[in-house]
Order: structure tokens, then sequence, then C-alpha cells
DNA sequence: ACCCAGGGTCATA
DNA sequence: TATGACCATGGG
């Protein structure tokens, strides 16, 4: 007898979640980018910055041309930063974008990454200067198509709220509890995640600050 | 005018 | 290990 058998007035399983988030917004078709590289860039420069103006950067650079690591490297800091503005902390981002590419170029680009085991690239990518662990998680779920559940605060309020977890744990013990209750599933990770995110917009913007119901699915705001 | 966004680093205790 | 300051644009 499994242990999901003992449910009976608690909380909805972490699969069964996943299937109401899905029936009610359908596929969010996540990462929205044309190649891994512009998914990756889109990564970092999407750090606590809403979406809309990190398209603004990334169309900056693909309407020049300019989207490549070979190209980033070679562009100064200064006209880098002008480029990525509108996704804000455009000094920052400027140099983590510059990071990111001269370590992507050093490692032998896209294919030589794809060999190596998850750990193993995990451990790569959290070496560079700017890309943390979210980052990090994101690029391996969605451009190396590695099972890597990825936590972030939206993810962190929704299952506090639906009462799986107390919040305060680290972001490792968070990753691992999810991977381990879930299984490993790209597909599922994948989709997962960006209904989650896309449930915070839909949800969370309209009632900022609801403790108790906002992210709940069980709400009546909610799905 | 205020709050927030698809975080991460660095200094400090 | 765990807080806090800092980075900065654009939309609600």
């Amino acid at each position: 007898m499994t242990t999901s058998r003992r449910r009976v007035m608690t909380k909805p399983g972490l699969k069964r979640t996943f299937q109401r988030l899905l029936r009610h917004y359908g596929p969010q078709h996540w990462w929205p980018a044309d190649a891994p590289f512009e998914m990756m860039a889109g990564a970092v420069l999407t750090q606590n910055t809403a979406w809309s103006n990190v398209a603004r950067a990334l169309s900056n650079l693909t309407k020049r041309g300019l989207l490549a690591p070979e190209t980033i490297i070679e562009l100064p800091n200064e006209r880098l930063a002008e480029l990525v503005r509108p996704a804000g902390y455009f000094n920052v981002k400027a140099r983590r974008l510059k990071n990111f590419c001269a370590w992507y170029l050093e490692q032998g680009g896209y294919e030589v990454l794809s060999s190596l085991a998850t750990p193993d690239l995990r451990r790569r990518l959290l070496s560079v200067n700017g890309i943390g662990r979210e980052t990090a998680d994101d690029i391996l779920l969605y451009a190396f198509n590695r099972p890597v559940f990825v936590i972030d605060a939206y993810t962190r309020r929704l299952f506090t709220r639906l009462g799986h977890i107390c919040g305060s744990e680290d972001y490792e013990t968070l990753r691992n509890m999810f991977e381990t209750k879930i299984g490993p599933d790209v597909p599922l990770y994948n989709e997962y995640h960006a209904l989650i995110v896309r449930h915070a917009k839909e949800i969370c913007r309209k009632l900022p600050r609801c403790s108790e119901c906002c992210l709940a699915l069980h709400c009546p705001f909610s799905v």
C-alpha cells in the first residue's frame, strides 16, 4: 500500500496539483527561445526581472545579429550594457552575460557540454560568476533537457501554502524533495515550472499579499 | 507614488 | 549559516 492512499481530506499530491494547473492553463510552451544559447542568455537576463523586459533586451541583440557568444564576448561593456538595458541591472547583467559567454566558449560549446553528466554540468554552471542555483537549473532543464526541478520563489510560496513544505528549507533540500517525490521526468518538470510561473502571474498580481488564498489551488480566486 | 518582477553576489556577524 | 545592501528597468 503506497502512502498516497492515506490522503482523505488533506492536500492533493504533487502530480495532482500539476494536472489541475495543466487542465486550467494548458501547455505553456516553455522556454520561449529559438535556440539553446538564446535560452541561456535569457536565463541570465531574467534574473529578478519581468520577461517582457528581457524580451526587449534579447530583441536588441537579435536585431543586430549579436546574439551569439562569439560576438557578445567582443562587445565593450558599455555597449552591451546599453543593449540589455531594458532588462534592468544592466551593468551587472552585461558582466554576467559576458562571464557566461566566456565560460561557454572555453568549455567548447553546446555539444561538448551536452556530453557531460548532469551533476558535473551543474557544478560547472555554478562556477560562473552570475549563475546561481536557479539560473543553473533553468539552463539544465530548458537548454539541456536534464531532469532538474527548478525551485523559485513562486514554487516556495505555492507549495508552502498548499502545506507541502514549511518554506524555509534551503534550495537543494527542496529540489531533492521534488525530484524524489515526482521521479525524473523532463517534460513534466518543464511544464510544471512554467505552469507555476503562469499561475503566479495570473493570481498573485491580482491579489498582492494574500497570505491565505494567493497561489493556493483551493482558493476561490484560483484554479 | 508604490510595489513587484521567471536572482545573485558580496560584505558582515 | 544567515541576514542585508545592492543592482535598475518597466508595468500594474
